[in-house]
DNA sequence: CTGCAGCCTCAAGCATGGTTGAGGACAAGC
DNA sequence: GCTTGTCCTCAACCATGCTTGAGGCTGCAG
């Protein structure tokens, strides 16, 4: 079976070849090597890395990639049903976190009301379950973090 | 009235002395200062770094809170009718994003069948709508970029 | 055989959202 | 009146997710 070059993996995929030299320092691909150092994808690579595309998508840090990836199988190119496995895993994560966006809007939708922006019995402002912090850096999700 | 200082809007907000004044070079606050430079904040102030916060946690970057904020008036302190305009617009905004994810949760579902990940035909793939993409960096919701 | 496209590494840079530390001023309690 | 706590600014740093550029090999086409 023929490797594939780096170019070719990012004109299949869509991304930068930048990214994906990137996404191998993250580990999240390991390719090969050519005697003279160029890397060597497979084709279940580009499979791996539209996994990475899609995930990414779906609001998951690099990290929590790279911990769905860890689940599959070691020395075999991953199956069908691996794939179905995680893309169930991120299914779940994903239906949390829209419940969790789903929560915060309600209780948006009281303080819409009650007009208690910043008082202490806020629920808005109270509740504790981090839901949605989205935004950038660590983002901790509904509490599956990445690993510490 | 008096003037909070910026302990005291640490301490009655939970957010970081540093934050507060991050918040202020990014436009969020614009405390007053007294003689001898010490920022001196409105109460109103309080309740305008706990919306911060919230939009935070529903997800919004500071740009998009910044112009959210900017439609408040400009002489005078909100009224309860101002935070509800704001949070109703907030609600819409959060309503699409919950849309766009329940959306890519549904494709995913389609691909956790056809194992189709990385197929030109993917779905989820190619659904244009770059709809979840949560990430770090300007995070583009569902359409509704920050300022360019 | 030469030339250039494509690959390589490594360092630096950008944006977001902050924190941390140095060095200094001021206010208030004892 | 002195010491301690709080405040100030400014620069540097952290993490995430990449891109860009410098400088240098490689490999295939003509």
């Amino acid at each position: 079976m023929a490797t594939i070059s780096i170019g070719d993996v990012a004109r299949r995929t869509g991304l930068a070849v930048s990214a994906i030299r990137y996404y191998e320092t993250m580990g999240l691909v390991r390719p090969g090597r050519s005697a003279s150092g160029r890397r060597e994808f497979e084709r279940s690579d580009i499979r791996r890395l539209s996994f990475v595309m899609i995930a990414q998508r779906l609001g998951f840090s690099i990290a929590e990639i790279r911990a769905a990836l860890a689940t599959l199988p070691d020395g075999r190119t991953p199956t069908k049903r691996d794939w179905e496995r995680l893309s169930r895993a991120f299914r779940r994560a994903l239906d949390t976190r829209i419940e969790g966006l789903a929560r915060l809007r309600d209780l948006l939708d009281g303080c819409i009301g009650c007009g208690c922006l910043s008082l202490d019995q806020c629920a808005l402002h109270n509740s504790g379950d981090s839901a949605a912090s989205l935004g950038s850096g660590p983002r901790y999700l509904l509490g599956d973090d990445p690993e510490p």
